[in-house]
DNA sequence: TGTAAATTTCCTACGTTTCATCTGAAAATAAGG
DNA sequence: TTATTTTCAGATGAAACGTAGGAAATTTACACA
């Protein structure tokens, strides 16, 4: 769900368009915000997603009705509606316990794997959490208790549970057992999962994989669908006359090469339509500015909801070319600050995690005999970076972290 | 919407070729057998001491993939369990199961007890294991299958300590039945390790061609509509995979994949020809596999060989690393020496990549003289679809 | 006391490069008839 | 012609390399009794 910022950039408009803006008088373009906020607040279909959508409403049925559990595993990159369409299913039931009493003791937790931390620990805590209601410990109980109580919890009761971005709880130690417990558990609960990494599957035991249900491939969309897609949206948040064919064209064209990512699209559609407020209607520039601003915001958001270490080391990298000098840079960053620097050991994951984000670039080379093996890192946009870096690390502390300070080389 | 590919439940849809795809799959185990009663009499002939509720001999067992190992004692030990039920077994495949942390992990949890998944080291669960053993006061028979892939990571010490367990634990005993395809691995092993686990040794031979097909009609009939596969089509297949080592599984993957093939050309029988293009498909979805999941600089080497050998019919070493610096240099990377080079077209060699075959040219020195051993097709698509970078460098 | 996760400590084996030594028959040369 | 010596181009071996990355140990941050 694009919960995008609402962060309206008017360039360098006079100040009569910003006034009409407000106003929203002539020039307006957007209609209604809400279908690019809360679009499933809107919308009551989901295009190309619909035998999925109607194949999961049958299981649940069965699950609901005639005590049939099931799970499934939702495959595919990001913007291919996988997290859209569950949260589709889970609004619907919502709704049907409304009118159909079965439905009504039935149970829903959905969480995001990645976003509670990715440890089974955190994971089976939120999820007992929720289903009870009730403060779980998040520490120190052994694993087992936390699937005793969900047991427990669900006696006599039933429940859905969505895992959004399992992959990351299944590369875990332990990930996939936690699953499999969940699986297997002798409790009425359907599991449907979710992962942006397609060979999920390869980090199961087999017999984890023999418990799952049936795998669904979301394939991403080309570019016609994304093209049908963008209409749709324009059609319910569009003001008439604003945008035409040759625009979402354009920007279904540019979103079908980048893997049919949907929601940059979106997205993408969103922001054109905020630079072209005023203006009265959509143009390629708007687009093409769009593209760049995405991009820009969400490096941004990246470097900004890291972690304070990773920050500082991300500030040392972009100064050095290889981790180990990194880590002495970084180091000298701690001392100034009075931190206990993390060991080299730590740090070197960290950066291997900062590559895994797409803020930087590992590449390990081999000079043998002549300098064995060493861990060079790459920054594609070092001021971008730095520039997000210095914004936020200053608010965190006055800091005066001084350049070139003198490392060794040799 | 055909972006729904729900492969458990292509089964159950009503299919005008399958009865039930599952009997092909390689992972289904047949109640019966045939063909390897000799195998079966002498692997329990040997487990047979369970019966007496004394420890069997440690078993070691080689045979090439396909020819029924797994299967072999898997019915074996269940069938015993069912019948003796004073012992125990777990079945560890070291590919899926690959660290000694885990292995010993699985043991202890068919022994009846919870392991943390963090925060103990191996000798920790080690102590643990000897623990349960002890008390359970049982037989325990640890089954590893392709152990050779567990000794090619992890060294052969988790062995060792296995077969010593014996001297720590006193009321339990165990015995390792140890499976594997690599005829070398024996070899490689620490000669304590070797005595030990090769108490007995058991070798399967292949199946030969009258065997197989004996197999695929026992499985056709479960898997497949009357009157869809012909007893020739079974025959061929069986031929082809007598040809290929006697491989059972490579024989079953060939008709069921001729038989999806000819579900997919809507036709209702399948043909020579369907096995001619099964045949085709799985070869070429194993090279494909083989190339995507290459290291950057062996496809590099690949993906010049393939260039130079649209000029030339055959290439030479040096040829080859001339093209390949030239190629990685214009993509901006960087390349291994020739030494290294060297090795990569050996490897690509022993895949059945390419083939590459030491020449003398006297006055012109000594080189590897290297072909391609596969269609050209299969290894640039499987090239320019696994590395952006490729597709970049190929068209631009 | 317990548990799971995060981090630190310890260590080696990894995929090379560099340096060094071999290889083996053609071609070039020399010797023999 | 035959016997020899080059000579090419790379094969084949082995050492050196220094940290990346695996595994054990320790620490953190809690819970429970």
């Amino acid at each position: 769900m694009p919960q995008s910022e609402t962060q309206f950039n008017y360039g360098n408009l006079g100040n009569s368009v910003i006034r009409e803006a407000l106003k929203g008088g002539k020039g307006e373009v957007i209609k209604n915000p809400k279908v690019f906020i809360d679009p499933l607040s809107v919308f009551t279909d989901i295009p190309f997603r619909e035998d999925i959508i109607r194949e999961t409403a049958i299981a649940v049925r069965y699950f609901v009705k005639n005590d049939v559990k099931f799970s499934n595993l939702f495959l595919g990159l990001t913007g291919t509606g996988k997290t859209f369409v569950v949260k589709y299913i889970y609004n619907e039931i919502e709704e049907v316990k409304k009118e159909d009493p079965d439905y009504s003791g039935v149970k829903q937790v959905y969480l995001n794997s990645r976003e509670v931390g990715g440890t089974p620990q955190a994971v089976l805590s939120v999820i007992a959490e929720k289903l009870t209601n009730s403060l779980v410990p998040r520490h120190g109980v052994n694993l087992g208790e936390y699937i005793d109580k969900i047991k427990s919890v669900l006696r006599g009761k039933k429940a859905i549970i969505y895992l959004d971005e399992v992959d990351t709880l299944v590369k875990r130690r332990g990930g996939d057992i936690v699953l499999y417990q969940l699986l297997r558990a002798d409790a009425d609960v359907s599991v449907i999962m979710i992962s942006n990494d397609i060979n999920v599957r390869d980090y199961m035991e087999p017999r984890v994989l023999s418990s799952l249900g049936p795998s669904v491939i979301f394939k991403p969309y080309d570019a016609v669908q994304l093209k049908e897609i963008l209409a749709k949206y324009a059609e319910y948040g569009l003001i008439d006359g604003t945008f035409n064919d040759e625009i979402l064209s354009y920007i279904a064209a540019i979103s079908a090469r980048e893997h049919g990512d949907a929601r940059k699209a979106v997205n993408l559609l969103f922001r054109s339509a905020q630079l072209a407020s005023g203006i009265g209607f959509i143009k390629k520039e708007h687009v093409d500015k769009a593209i760049v601003e995405y991009e820009q915001e969400r490096l941004f958001e990246a470097v900004k909801s890291l972690p304070f270490h990773y920050k500082l080391a991300l500030r040392a990298i972009v100064t050095t070319e290889d981790v180990v000098t990194a880590h002495k840079v970084y180091s000298k960053y701690c001392d100034k600050l009075k931190q206990k620097p993390l060991s080299y050991r730590r740090f070197s994951d960290i950066v291997s995690e900062l590559d895994m984000f797409g803020i930087v670039k590992i590449k390990i080379m081999n000079r043998g005999r002549a300098g064995g093996i060493r861990k060079y890192v790459e920054v594609h946009d070092k001021e971008k970076i730095m520039k997000a870096l210095d914004e936020n690390l200053a608010e965190e502390m006055g800091y005066e972290y001084d350049e070139g300070s003198d490392v060794e080389t040799s | 919407m055909s972006d729904i590919i729900d492969e458990v439940l292509s089964s159950v849809k009503n299919s005008a070729i399958f009865k039930n795809r599952e009997y092909l799959l390689p992972d289904y185990i047949p109640e019966e057998l045939p063909h390897r009663e000799n195998e079966i009499k002498k692997l329990a002939s040997i487990l047979v001491q369970l019966y007496r509720g004394e420890r069997p001999s440690n078993i070691f067992i080689y045979g090439l993939t396909g020819t029924g190992k797994t299967a072999v004692t898997k019915y074996v030990l269940s069938n015993l369990q069912r019948k003796l039920n004073n012992f125990e077994y777990v079945y560890i495949n070291a590919r899926q199961t690959d660290t000694p942390y885990r292995i010993l992990a699985d043991i202890i949890e068919i022994l009846g007890d919870k392991v943390p998944f963090t925060g103990l080291s191996t000798a920790e669960l080690y102590r643990r294991m000897v623990k349960v053993l002890e008390r359970s006061e049982r037989v325990m028979i640890i089954v590893l299958d392709e152990i050779d892939a567990l000794v090619k990571k992890h060294g052969d010490d988790i062995l060792y300590k296995l077969t010593r367990v014996n001297y720590d634990v006193h009321k339990s005993k165990i015995s390792i039945v140890g499976i594997t395809n690599d005829v070398k691995f024996i070899d490689g092993l620490d000669p304590r390790v070797r005595s030990s686990l090769g108490e007995e040794e058991l070798v399967f031979p292949p199946y030969n061609a009258e065997q197989l097909e004996d197999i695929l009609k026992k499985r056709a009939v479960l898997a497949f509509r009357e009157g869809v596969v012909s007893e020739s089509i079974i025959k061929l297949c069986a031929a082809i995979a007598a040809r290929d080592h006697g491989d059972a599984r490579r024989a079953l993957d060939l008709l069921r994949v001729a038989g999806e093939i000819t579900e997919r050309e809507r036709k209702n029988q399948v043909g020579e020809e369907e096995v001619e293009k099964a045949r085709v498909e799985i070869e070429r979805d194993r090279v494909y596999e083989v190339i995507a999941t290459l290291p950057f600089h062996s496809k590099l080497v690949l993906l010049s060989i393939i260039k130079g050998l649209t000029k030339n019919t055959r290439l030479t070493t040096g040829e080859i690393y001339d093209l390949y610096r030239n190629i990685a240099t214009s993509m901006g990377s960087e390349f291994v020496t020739q030494r290294r080079a060297s090795d990569i077209i050996n490897e690509l060699d022993m895949m059945g990549i390419i083939s590459a075959r030491v020449v003398n040219r006297g006055r012109y020195g000594k080189t590897k003289e290297v072909v391609l051993a596969v269609d050209s097709g299969i290894v640039l698509k499987a090239l320019l679809e696994s590395d952006e970078r490729f597709a970049d460098f190929w068209s631009g």
